[in-house]
DNA sequence: CATATTCGAGAGCAGTGCTCTTGACTCCTC
DNA sequence: GAGGAGTCAAGAGCACTGCTCTCGAATATG
């Protein structure tokens, strides 16, 4: 930890807020490591001395995207304390919405299109499960019995399976099955309405408790025996 | 219609062509008019002959990626003939995720991130409107009450005011709002698998029972009156 | 036939990611 | 303290991009 390893870290960091807030500005197919350069008052070929290319930043960037919405959601149900599962429902979608809504460049990166040719590395998977994760606990607190009628079959339930296995091996596979259909729909609200897609249909000013209230509509799939 | 405008029709034919292909091979941060160009056996700037700048070549192809998706929807769901709405939503809902697996980089194009700084023209919403109008129908066929107690409150209904008001004023404002979220859901899912969100998680062979199932559930929503 | 329009080619500008070499500077070891 | 090892920024340069401009040639229209 000598003065040098610091200053190494002091200018990835700095290199990092300068590519977040191009991110903001001109988005990802715009974000350039020589304007970055420019911005610190260093020359491009620097910057490689901290990244190794483009790339290499993209997934940097990508990763504190990850950490930064799972933390804003796990604080959001933290404040709960133990609260009803409906509740805690509802305050981590909506922390997720109003994440990508803050940080829409930041949002695009992670759930919107992948970089063509890009794989992303092992270092992702772990902040990308963060909200899964979370709301897989959510769900494990929920002590109603999905009725028979409502079941998944057995091929349906087969897509699960690596996921129960590793992270909720005693869940009620239909359980699991409806909870990331509710994980899908908050990405996909979510999604449409950071990229646009709401502009002519959805009122702007009622599109927050409009969201809750499909979000509740849904999670009842998972709250209700009847 | 001499030949000269036949002519720059089948040129015109031939770089969305041409980029299709480049759009299906490296993405639409990857698409060079240059190598268009290239591959046409003409000289970069013959191409802006056509297409003033390389946003305008992106919103063709998009206009073209919409189109082809809705009419893909619209012929699963005509061969149908009068179906119960179950089935037309479940043979909606496979269309969409069958044509955006076929074609992930045309489906990124139209429901990934956006372009930033670009802002898509009118041409691209009635393209764009052609699977929503088509749910829409659907929903318009369902003759099930839905119950008072799941309906949705007058300011979350006050959301979807203005496409109640220009496409469906007769509609159940609970209905639409659970159809737009079951649309909401389709995207949302589609978009997950398509950009590879369900690597480690969903078993790939079983995906398309898991999301038919899903669809059904969240289309139960729609059509119980309990 | 003459004119007007369209079209492709070529050069050129400013920008990009990335590589390689060079020189300076700092740190550790002997 | 002197010398070698490692680190860093700079600069030049390559191949690529979108886009603009000008200039001839071909074509269609009056």
């Amino acid at each position: 930890m000598g003065v040098r390893a610091e200053s190494r870290e002091r200018t990835i960091a700095a290199v990092k807020r300068l590519g977040r807030a191009q991110l903001a500005e001109v988005g990802a197919p715009g974000l350039s490591l020589r304007a970055i350069a420019r911005d610190l008052g260093m020359v491009s070929s620097a910057v490689y001395r901290y990244f190794p290319s483009r790339d290499a930043l993209l997934t940097a960037l990508i990763i504190d995207a990850y950490d930064d919405l799972g933390q804003t959601a796990e604080a959001a149900d933290r404040i709960l304390d133990r609260g009803e599962p409906m509740r805690r429902l509802l305050a981590i979608a909506s922390a997720v919405r109003t994440w990508a809504l803050a940080h829409p460049n930041e949002y695009a990166l992670i759930f919107g299109s992948p970089v063509p040719g890009y794989q992303a590395p092992q270092d992702t998977i772990a902040p990308a499960s963060r909200v899964p994760l979370l709301l897989l606990d959510v769900l494990q607190s929920i002590d109603v019995r999905i009725p028979q009628s409502r079941a998944f079959s057995p091929q349906a339930q087969a897509a699960i399976a690596p996921l129960r296995r590793d992270f909720a091996p005693g869940l009620d596979p239909t359980m699991l099955s409806l909870g990331y259909a509710l994980w899908e729909f908050i990405v996909g609200a979510v999604s449409m309405e950071a990229f646009g897609h709401q502009r002519n249909t959805i009122e702007p000013s009622a599109r927050e408790v409009f969201f809750a209230e499909q979000v509740r509509s849904l999670a009842a799939l998972l709250l209700q025996a009847d």
